[in-house]
RNA sequence: GCGCCUGUAGCUCAGUGGAUUAGAGCGGCUGACUUCGGAUCAGCGGGUCGUAGGUUCGAAUCCUACCAGGCGUACCA
């Protein structure tokens, strides 16, 4: 974590030199320490007397030199070399020594970075997928499953106590027309009699469509007695689809290595009455009126578009007065200290109303963080397909899976941010199975895997003591690579979006294979320089199957 | 109409106000081991960063307007 450091070393001593200085100038201008681009010959640089100059009224390659005095002066120990660069940067060079022992840190210890990963005391809940149990998931969800399941890897490893929840939606509108869907399904069925069908009428306009509604049909024909009335039958038989169609989405999920804690039903709020608490809470903050005979919830008065509905005329609740009771849940049942929502760009305005709801229950702003999913477009070659649970058009998380492979689909998802749209064409799915850039991941890693079983072959290993002194420009910019890994975890924390860590680890193993192309690593007549090679390459190993393992995708040692 | 998001190479996408030349992958073209794994490596070609203004010492990045696309805008979930 060079970057930190530096800062703090710089800040400092810019405080020691200008002692009423407003640092909230500084910080608008972005991040303070940078690492120096690939053409100047230092590690990280700063930017800070072009930002001064105006503020001090001073010429910015005269703070420079000022600033860069001092801070020699003040010189740590990791820093080899402070340079003023035109017009105005101040540049760091790091301490080869230092970087050795972090080298040696991350290949020998079992925790390295363990300052970083430490264990940060706060219990956070990422809620994710919660598709309504009404049919399969489709290509759609895959993106939602594999974003929060690598965020909520890294979050615990972090050091956050993370849960993984799935709220299920087993009440209400869409799930009563889902039983009335495979009831429709049954009756068509010519094993029953005229008389039975005649007993049970349902309106079939609006019905779910699709394969799935008449195998779910057939599986549930011969647990059902139709004798029973309508009511009673429906509800039997929406249990009976929602269960199974749990079970089927936990399957298809653990097919990308996606698991949860906690499978949340939204039935569990009407048993414990949950609703009744927040109305009661919320009618204390004058925030609820009954008007044309409904209850709603003033959101205007609070910033947003319009009023929001939570209990209907006919006095049934509404989705949005379930999800504040699921929220209160969340955070005064279950004592959450942090929730992490991911929703689908479909649900983005519902963000506002919700927030001002919790804030309302004393929720804190920054307590409830809610991230966008955004829609994932799919192709057919140049056609679009339109995905419609109603309609039955469909391409399935499963036909997906089975086709890209759980590595390759995760990968392709992992390395997009989260906030944009993306197409995902399914004919090229297959060649993307060939090409995808996880295998050029995953071949680094099988290679590192074999080099260093090599090695143990012909006696190089770690025992005798590497001199790091040996190893080259190249191999010291790969271990700098390495190093820059904790600030990689850092970002993917603040930032809640983990696309970083599928483009640091390529340019890990583009180093690797670069270097491994130009050097033959193993020396057998040079066992020194070998065993300090082998030292680099345990340590860049090590990373790469810790990213892997983090991005929840397989390291193989042979391919 | 209003709100949120997006527009970067032929395609799919990275890019935290900072460094003479804006980066990857795929596709295209040219090459490379008698060697630790060729699922690799070296190179070439490809860009009005949607458009126009503005702020700034400095803008793909911030602001405004416009153009284009997606999503939302229910007493559905």
């Amino acid at each position: 974590m060079y970057i930190k450091k530096i800062e703090i070393f710089v800040l400092e001593t810019l405080l020691n030199t200008y002692n009423n200085l407003d640092l909230s100038l500084i910080n608008k201008d972005g991040l303070l320490i940078q690492k120096s681009p690939n053409s100047i010959d230092s590690d990280f640089g700063t930017s800070l007397p072009l930002r001064l100059a105006k503020t001090l009224k001073k010429n910015q390659l005269e703070i420079a030199n000022i600033l860069a005095e001092k801070l020699i002066n003040e010189k740590p120990d990791y820093i080899s070399e402070i340079t003023v660069v035109k017009p105005g940067y101040i540049n760091f060079s790091i301490n080869k020594k230092d970087i050795f022992e972090i080298l040696k840190d991350i290949a020998f210890n079992e925790n390295p970075f363990s300052d970083l990963f430490n264990n940060k005391q706060q219990k956070i809940q990422i809620e994710f997928v919660s598709a309504n149990p009404t049919g399969p998931l489709h290509v759609g969800h895959i993106r939602g499953a594999v974003y929060g399941s690598a965020l909520s890897k890294i979050l615990s490893f972090y050091g956050y106590d993370v849960k993984n929840e799935y709220y299920v939606n087993d009440a209400g509108n869409q799930i009563l027309k889902f039983g009335l869907s495979i009831l429709n399904e049954i009756l068509k069925s010519n094993k029953i009699s005229q008389s039975l069908r005649n007993k049970h009428i349902i309106d079939s306009t609006d019905s779910y469509k699709g394969e799935y509604v008449k195998l779910l049909a057939n599986k549930i024909n011969n647990q059902i007695n139709l004798e029973l009335n309508s009511e009673d039958l429906i509800q039997k038989i929406t249990q009976l689809a929602v269960t199974e169609m749990l079970s089927n989405i936990k399957e298809d999920l653990s097919r990308l290595n996606v698991y949860f804690d906690e499978w949340f039903h939204e039935t569990k709020l009407f048993e414990e009455n949950t609703l009744d608490i927040v109305i009661e809470k919320l009618k204390q903050t004058n925030l609820i009126i009954n008007k044309d005979g409904a209850t709603w919830f003033l959101s205007e008065d609070l910033g947003d578009d319009r009023d929001n509905v939570l209990i209907k005329q006919d006095s049934s609740h509404t989705y949005f007065f379930s999800d504040i009771a699921n929220h209160y849940n969340k955070f005064y049942i279950r004592n959450f200290d942090k929730v992490i929502n991911i929703w689908g760009a479909d649900h983005q305005g519902h963000i506002k109303r919700t927030k001002l709801a919790m804030e309302a229950l004393g929720v804190n702003q920054e307590d409830l963080e809610i991230k966008i999913s955004q829609m994932v477009t799919i192709k057919k070659g140049n056609e679009l397909v339109k995905i419609s649970k109603r309609s039955g058009e469909y391409v399935t998380l499963n036909d997906i899976v089975s086709e890209v492979g759980s590595d390759a689909c995760r990968y392709f998802f992992l390395s997009r941010a989260p906030n944009t749209q993306l197409t995902f064409d399914i004919e090229s799915a297959k060649i993307q199975n060939s090409t995808n850039p996880v295998y050029y991941i995953q071949y680094a890693h099988a290679r590192l895997t074999n080099l260093i079983e090599k090695a143990t072959q012909l006696d190089i290993s770690l025992d005798k003591l590497p001199d790091l002194n040996l190893l080259s420009e190249k191999e010291i910019s790969i271990a700098m690579k390495l190093i820059e890994f904790p600030e990689i975890i850092d970002q993917i924390a603040k930032e809640l979006e983990p696309h970083h860590i599928t483009r640091y680890t390529h340019e890990l193993a583009s180093e690797f294979h670069t270097y491994y192309q130009s050097e033959k690593i193993i020396e057998e007549n040079n066992i020194e320089l070998s065993v300090s090679r082998i030292l680099l390459c345990k340590a860049i190993l090590k990373i790469i199957r810790q990213c892997l393992d983090l991005m929840m995708v397989s390291a193989p040692t042979k391919m």
